[in-house]
RNA sequence: GGCCCGGUAGCUCAGUUGGUUAGAGCGCCAGCCUGUCACGCUGGAGGUCGAGAGUUCGAGCCUCUUCCGGGUCGCCA
């Protein structure tokens, strides 16, 4: 490690009981400082630790917390040593301290303690913020993971290339950003969502493998796990290779980055879960496997049912060992459904001696106690919680709520790393209008031939897979459709014409007539990583400068409002807001 | 855009049924203190209770409007 010797000798984590003799210089921000009379105590913060100073009351006049100092000094053997401290069998005494940079505004919060402040407040001083302790790993372990990453890449022989910022507007997918043109009047660049066009042509002019860690830009709100505008994403493509060569690649990856960041052993190959398994297991295609329950659809069971809200209705059942729990457990779960405009959540309790009490216990007929016995292995004291709705909803619900009885009965392991790949998505969906359109993206390709297709498109699934982590999705990817004709005839099912492709996607049209090789790649998301390995569930404490859940930066106040002339120079004219 | 939660000292929060001069911890300032390491002890300063309107003899507390922040659904790979 390089230190610049100007101001200091060492850094402030450095210093060990066998430099003990040497006159030292050091610099750093004032941590604390603990008057005792004639002695004070001062600690000295870096980037690289903490180390005590003595200082005699005469040089202690007019020093800040924060303030940013050199001083010069002697190290020496502590009296009173401090084993949390790496630098804690010594301290400087010290003989000269200037002052580099001064403090002189009270601190706006302790920054100690800056995690538990309003995250506005922390995101408008970010820069004292950053300072903590945890933000510094923070930033150090973004640096290292990236690093990883490049050289795993590189290692294997992939070519790092930087596509542009400045694209065109792609009409699939989100919301995008919009840059006036000042040269073409009228008309806007977009920032790209991810440079999925842009991967594909270099695998059409001839890279064999290509990856980047790319900045993705889409204009859509905000959640704790989602940065509102911007965040990275590794993104990868191979020429000549299937689902297979890449789940080898990116198993490769994500195993090396768990062990080296996690310290934890990941086993491959992952878990393999085709789409529809995963929503009828789990009622969702990122299911967290920390989470032992599953769901069991129970519609059959009460076909026969005089209970009104289950008449007619998709009936999905989660088994649960609760034991004996008050009405409140179950009535928070039922909020919690409501909440989201589910119409409720009905409940059961097996006692002791296997009958239902609470809950719908007095609608379940015999007849139906037994079949929901067997076929969900219920045992004594379990609650099974049922969702009834359209399917849809029903599924949507069902999903939410696995994770939330899960959470209230503290079955999830929050140190554990769950792995899954979820494939077989279905090429085709049924949208509200019956009509058929494109389930995830219209250029992965399809395991099937058009003859098939045509016969029963709904059926037919896409190479298509996402890794989930925990119940994160945290990389997505598909073995691409590069024949133009197919893919043609692809969007003609999905109600499109020949025109459309061409004109909507015109550089990957033409160019996969020009000799395309089959490819496939992935984009996994470097901010959601961070998350994990962190055990945080806010992406916003694994950026540096994040925006807040209104896409404002409270530090330098963007988005602003420009001058007329900008404006006029770029051919734009506001419309005020109704 | 919908729903939920929050906004009281620099920070984190408490504040009862609407009732005297709105409190605590931390931070800050001053004094004491030579082995602290979240130092300790004593004292002090510090408030437009987010803003506006209303109800009331009286509002931090009730009602309405509005602004700001967070979570979530919609949206989003």
């Amino acid at each position: 490690m390089i230190i610049t010797k100007n101001y200091r000798d060492v850094d402030c984590g450095s210093l060990r009981i066998e430099d003990v003799g040497k006159t030292i210089r050091l610099a750093g921000w004032i941590d604390t400082i603990r008057k005792l009379g004639g002695i004070t105590f001062i600690t000295l913060r870096d980037q690289y630790g903490i180390t005590q100073l003595v200082v005699d009351e005469s040089l202690v006049q007019n020093l800040n917390k924060e303030d940013v100092v050199s001083v010069l000094g002697k190290v020496v053997e502590r009296s009173s040593k401090n084993p949390n401290m790496s630098t804690g069998d010594i301290e400087i005494e010290v003989d000269k301290i200037s002052i580099l940079g001064k403090c002189d505004n009270e601190l706006p919060f302790e920054i100690k303690s800056s995690q538990a402040v309003n995250e506005d407040l922390r995101l408008k001083y970010r820069y004292l913020d950053l300072r903590a302790e945890y933000n510094q790993k923070m930033l150090k372990l973004r640096s290292d993971l990236m690093f990883y990453v490049r050289t795993y890449f590189h290692k294997l022989g992939f070519t790092e290339v930087q596509t542009p910022i400045l694209t065109a507007s792609s009409p699939e997918g989100a919301r995008d950003f919009l840059v006036p043109s000042r040269l073409n009047p009228g008309k806007f660049y977009a920032l790209p969502q991810a440079p999925q066009q842009f991967k594909q042509l270099l695998m059409v002019s001839g890279l064999d493998k290509y990856f980047q860690i790319a900045p993705c830009f889409r204009d859509e709100d905000a959640r704790a796990d989602r940065s509102p505008t911007e965040f990275y994403q590794i993104d990868m493509e191979m020429a000549f290779a299937t689902q297979e060569d890449i789940f080898i690649v990116m198993e490769g990856l994500f195993k090396g980055i768990f062990e080296q960041f996690a310290g934890v052993n990941i086993k491959t190959p992952f878990t393999r879960i085709k789409y529809e398994d995963a929503i009828r297991d789990y009622c969702s295609d990122k299911p967290d496997l920390r989470n032992p329950l599953k769901v069991v659809d129970v519609s059959e069971v009460f076909k026969n049912t005089e209970f009104n809200a289950f008449k007619g209705k998709t009936i999905k059942a989660i088994k649960a060992h609760t034991g004996k729990m008050p009405r409140s457990f179950y009535d928070k779960l039922v909020s919690f459904i409501t909440s989201r405009e589910g119409k409720g959540m009905a409940y059961l309790y097996l006692e002791e001696d296997l009958t239902f009490v609470g809950g719908i216990s007095k609608f379940v007929t015999e007849e139906e106690r037994k079949s929901l016995i067997k076929l969900m292995d219920i045992n004594k004291e379990d609650s099974i919680f049922f969702i009834a709705d359209e399917k849809d909803k029903a599924i949507k619900l069902t999903g939410a709520l696995r994770g939330e009885i899960a959470n209230s009965l503290g079955l999830i392991d929050d140190k554990a790393y769950e792995f899954c790949w979820v494939v077989d998505f279905p090429f085709y969906e049924i949208n509200d209008e019956g009509q058929i359109e494109f389930s995830h993206n219209p250029f992965s390709m399809p395991q099937a031939n058009i003859e098939q297709i045509e016969k029963d498109p709904l059926s037919v699934k896409a190479y298509q897979y996402d890794l989930v982590i925990n119940g994160y999705e945290s990389m997505s990817g598909a073995v691409r459709n590069h024949n133009p004709e197919m893919m043609v005839e692809l969007f003609k099912f999905a109600g499109y014409d020949k025109s459309v492709v061409e004109s909507k996607f015109p550089a990957l049209y033409n160019a996969f007539s020009y000799g395309a090789p089959p490819h496939a790649g992935a984009g996994v998301g470097f901010d959601r990583i961070m998350m994990l390995l962190t055990h945080n569930d806010f992406i916003r404490d694994v950026i540096a400068f994040p925006m807040n859940k209104n896409a404002c930066d409270p530090l330098t106040n963007a988005p602003t409002a420009v001058d007329d002339k900008l404006l006029k120079d770029v051919h734009i004219m506001l419309r005020p807001e109704e």
